[in-house]
DNA sequence: ATCTGAAAAATTGTATACAATCTCAATAAA
DNA sequence: TTTATTGAGATTGTATACAATTTTTCAGAT
């Protein structure tokens, strides 16, 4: 329905660039970080013929990435029907979070032992960033960051498989938030994360624990059930999605 | 190098079987359980040609087994140089059951509180089974079963979550055993499977959980780290993934 | 004998063709 | 009006062709 191939001729002759950094790859982090924007709603349909024109691929690079994504929990495929950005039952919600307690309380018990003054470093900034983007109302910029900040914490933690488990349920849990979240609600959780850095970096392992515990059951007190299934994205939500989003730093 | 397209048509026009029951699903388990069996050493290589041509499905259907099954841990793709069999280095091994003993805890503390009298029976048949495997001789089946036990227990615990890495540890883990164990070890531990169910059945969930880490602790123990990759697959392990595994019950 | 490099063979990466299935609207029957 | 039905259009499932890359082989030089 539109010209078969030309994009991946043109990036291959026309631009040299260092090394192409893995088509695939890229794509996979376009939709993800738009997923914890909350860019794209629980429910969205997402159309392999759409999204490939979007990037310039064919299905093939698109199937790849959704597998991805659906294996990450974020999102669903029905067999014949496609591909849609996951729904969050409420039972669901209340599982995601109890996972999230047990793997990022032992997450922050071993940061203690591990996370150089350096590492505490970065994850201050993200929380200095996370707080400017509050200040200037961005707010889909604050909710990615606030995650981004679980998710490096994880990876400083020396554990490969408690960090890919974090990755996934922060991600997951992004999206019952954007399905279930009341419109004007309070999203500063700034001051916990600073709390949790404090303990962290004087090494305080019990006192850490304890407060991301409590960081964590307060997200999810934020959230009050209200059964909604959000439809009809905006028309050009996809070639949107091909745009680069503002860099991390 | 061979007859390209011949097995499917032959499944579409003279077997009607009901309901064909996803052809890459399936394939996936086959593999799976070959894993986990110890019928596929770390280091193997899985192309893509031969388990196509082995399976009578196309490389589509085998890449989308590969992906998920890298995206589980238990099989490594570099770009342009195809899968095998994950390999599990000396951290790796130490940050996997130190994975394992938050998440089965956890697990099994829930399952206290959950777990019906069918289902403890469900799990006590399976130890027994085990434990037949064993006087059988029949090392493969009861390193599955073993398994198998953390596997179901974890899908009683009710949370999907904790399941899910679960399943993902426990494979990875079983991967780690058979590059690391040595050759004639004491490998039953049916008595502290049973142990804990006694425990769970009982409902004492410090008991059980405290139970489990042990277990786990004892797993890591029996592990002697000794450096050795693993090499050239007896040529027709292919086509013996191919054949149906014995029927789990 | 060993190393080097280039051609050949094998393998993976990606696009695409066609088949299978689902969606949905238009039509006909109740 | 409501409910079935049917068929066109859209979407996904799978195989395959061809391109890109890696691996292997083998001649020729040192």
């Amino acid at each position: 329905m539109s010209r078969p191939q030309d994009q991946q001729n043109t990036a291959l002759s026309s631009a040299p660039e260092s090394a192409r950094p893995a088509r695939d790859e890229e794509i996979y982090e376009h939709v993800f970080d738009a997923l914890l924007e909350h860019k794209l709603a629980p429910g969205t349909r997402l159309s392999e013929d759409r999204l490939g024109q979007a990037f310039g691929v064919s299905r093939t690079i698109i199937r790849k990435v959704l597998q991805r994504l659906e294996h990450e929990g974020v999102v669903e495929i029905q067999r014949n029907r496609g591909a849609m950005v996951a729904h969050t039952s409420s039972t669901q919600v209340g599982q995601l979070f109890e996972a999230r307690r047990c793997i990022e309380r032992a997450i922050t018990r071993n940061a203690c032992t591990r996370v150089t003054p350096e590492q505490v470093g970065q994850l201050r900034e993200l929380v200095r960033q996370e707080q400017q983007a509050l200040d200037e109302q961005d707010r889909g910029r604050a909710l990615r960051l606030s995650g981004e900040l679980h998710l490096v914490l994880a990876e400083y933690c020396g554990n490969e498989f408690l960090a890919g488990f974090a990755r996934s349920l922060v991600s997951r849990c992004s999206l019952a938030i954007a399905q279930y979240e009341m419109a004007g609600h309070n999203p500063c959780s700034c001051e916990e994360h600073n709390r949790i850095l404090d303990a962290i970096s004087s090494g305080d392992a019990d006192q850490a624990s304890r407060l991301m515990d409590e960081h964590i059951l307060q997200i999810h007190t934020r959230i009050r059930i209200r059964e909604e299934t959000a439809d009809d994205p905006p028309e050009d939500i996809f070639a949107a999605l091909a745009q680069r989003r503002t860099p991390k730093t």
